[in-house]
DNA sequence: CCGTTTCTTGCATGATCGTGCAAAACATGC
DNA sequence: GCATGTTTTGCACGATCATGCAAGAAACGG
């Protein structure tokens, strides 16, 4: 094993969980922990990650924000919805991504080889794809929410008005047959409804605890939903409801 | 065996795995590891791999380092340029920051209990920014450009366009008396010609490595400068040219 | 406060590296 | 065929690098 192979596969998990273990990497390399240690304190000296005590987490300027909810309850759940809405991905489209946590996992689970064009509003989407070379990225910008992590407003609502995408993954939001998909935030709404009439198709990754609940502004009806991606454990009742206003199911 | 052949086979051998082994290589070709590392060397030469110790693995064909690979470099110094530099800042101001190292280390050095209004188009300081509570983030959404980690175009000039700021913190950028402040790339120098515009003073932090250099691109005279924060080791007849031209000089 | 885990530092060891040199293989011209 | 010059290859040497181990320091958790 090569030091600087090792060091690249602690760069990659470092993108893909925000955090290593010294014994963990140790073990998986079979190496000492000692030489695990030395590998972490150059990629720190370069600036590629912070060492902390046990391990090291992303230092990435960006990637600080989005740690806490890496370390969030639902991970796992998220990154699994995450591996299968990817999949619904062909090369050379253009997307639009809202934001939200499973969106950001959704960002990070995009291969470094897939091409695309992704417009976002979501701090923590732009920051993980910022390094994908084959990406291009359009940042939509306005008026920052740090409760939601996103940009809305007019400069938002101008910007998304000159693109269009062939899929839109929508995020945070709730999320009932009846009442449809629905946001927090009226001006978040605002954006989502302008994001879904670019859009050629709608695309929701929700864990189970958002099916069947609703939030106060209306974005679009649950007929718009063109893929619905769910958990194992999601109802089949609502799933079977969905199914009838013509949303695909997707099983993470 | 001929060399030509064997070099092929390293080529190929690199395309599928990524890596390549010294004594891997010698024991299949049937020749000793220092042909093989003669081989590796002059391939290496020609940019067609990386040499590493014990092998090689491919050389990064994404080569335009992203800003966040750069991140590493004079950590130390920016870090006390930053600390200087938010000396300046008072509470209330409106600020726009643009892209850089520098700059990033800025964002991350505003104290908690700072209000502020700041308008970047820059994602690292952006995310430094997001978790602030008393600042108002607005983001300057864009075309981005992995290499600056800052976004441009019509859409970016057209918000700035309709803000103001106190102060405009500007960053990643070539600086001489005589060529005045200059940027590296054509749409980067637009953005930075607007944000300078609109604001009442420019403040410049600069490394002592960034003076006395120029880039392709202008955006405005060193006359502009309100504000140059430096090192302690910045050669005093630069400083004193600068200060000729208006700049109030402040040690980090 | 103490015990445990983790971290840094210094050091010994083995692997790998570059260089200089000589032998072998090869090409070239007569 | 033979002599000469060039290229390639292998080997020996000292230098460099990566790794693991040990000892002391620091950080963590109770």
């Amino acid at each position: 094993m090569l030091t600087e192979e090792r060091q690249q596969l602690i760069r990659d998990q470092l993108a893909a969980d925000g955090k290593v273990l010294a014994g963990e990497l140790a073990s998986r390399f079979g190496v000492s922990e000692d030489t695990v240690r030395r590998d972490l304190r150059e990629l720190a000296k370069a600036g590629q990650l912070r060492r902390v005590y046990g391990g090291a987490v992303a230092s990435a300027p960006f990637a600080a924000a989005t740690i806490s909810q890496r370390s969030g309850h639902a991970v796992e759940a998220k990154a699994r919805l995450a591996r299968a809405a990817v999949m619904l991905l062909e090369a050379g489209q253009s997307l639009f991504i809202d934001g939200g946590t499973t969106n950001e996992a959704i960002a990070r689970a995009i291969p470094r080889d897939k091409e695309l064009t992704v417009a976002t509003n979501s701090l923590g989407v732009a920051a993980a794809l910022a390094d994908l070379p084959l990406v291009k990225l359009i940042v939509l910008g306005g008026r920052y929410l740090p409760d939601l992590g996103t940009c809305v407003g007019g400069d938002t609502l101008a910007a998304i008005a000159q693109l269009g995408a062939d899929l839109f993954f929508l995020g945070s939001c709730g999320l009932d047959v009846s009442r449809g998909i629905t946001a927090f935030d009226s001006a978040e709404a605002e954006v989502k409804r302008a994001m879904a009439q670019n859009s050629a198709g709608i695309v929701i990754a929700a864990t189970s605890d958002k099916l069947a609940t609703a939030a106060p502004y209306r974005v679009a009806g649950s007929d718009a939903i063109r893929h619905l991606v769910v958990e194992k454990t999601a109802p089949a009742a609502v799933l079977a409801d969905f199914q009838r206003q013509g949303a695909e199911i997707h099983f993470a």
